[in-house]
DNA sequence: AATTCCCGCAACCGCTTTCAT
DNA sequence: AATGAAAGCGGTTGCGGGAAT
């Protein structure tokens, strides 16, 4: 745990992992005092942390309402369809995700699709190499944010009928299968 | 068994936006 | 309208744990 003295009043603010006492003050803090000002519901409630770090804590982690883990093909279909339209606006996205986070969005984002992605992409490059290459027809769900990032407000319709848009059932497949872990998911998504 | 490497994720940092005065 | 404080946001970092050697 590192502690930054801010001042010569010698007051400590902590920062790092959060512990479980931590946790407790500041649920039982909000509990019955609920949000405010998050500067002076730290101090208030005796926690030695900035305001930043108690609204983070509590909007991604100890927030009744939040689902953690457990992506299911539906939110990844979603996720997908979304960050083609909007980018890298995480909040805008999460706010389309009942109970999910930005913060673990970007996190899911960064570590396991934009490896796909990335793994798609030197695929597509290695069949541009090969001229008469009809194996990998994967050229059209070579998903691309900078081609695909420039759309509008969508009209958020369910997320086959909006995905179908961006990217086609083919082209799905082709991009799911590049990783066998997400196999179940597509399974799931066609109904088998 | 010990060490190194790699990956996922919690939390921080800095910038921008919003709000109150 | 100007200004400062707080909140919101996205990028990044660093730690812990599991896998590989």
């Amino acid at each position: 745990m590192l502690n930054t003295r801010i001042n010569h009043q010698e007051i400590e603010v902590r920062k790092g992992p959060w512990t479980m006492e931590e946790d407790h003050v500041l649920i039982n803090y909000i509990t019955v005092h609920g949000e405010g000002v998050w500067n002076s519901l730290a101090r208030a409630a005796g926690l030695n942390r900035t305001g930043k770090s108690c609204r983070l804590r509590w909007l991604n982690y100890l927030k009744p309402d939040v689902r953690r883990g457990n992506i299911t093909p539906e939110e990844q279909m979603l996720i997908l369809e979304l960050h083609a339209r909007w980018g890298n606006r995480w909040s805008k996205i999460a706010r389309q995700l009942p109970g999910r986070t930005d913060n673990e969005i970007k996190n899911y984002w960064r570590t396991r699709i934009q490896k796909k992605l990335k793994q798609t992409d030197m695929i597509q490059y290695k069949s541009e190499m090969v001229p008469d290459n009809n194996s990998m027809s994967i050229s059209q769900g070579n998903y691309s944010s900078s081609t695909l990032s420039d759309y509008s407000e969508p009209n958020l319709t369910t997320s086959q009928g909006s995905c179908g848009a961006l990217f086609n059932t083919e082209s799905i497949d082709s991009f799911w299968t590049i990783d066998a872990d997400f196999e179940p998911s597509m399974q799931s998504l066609h109904g088998h």
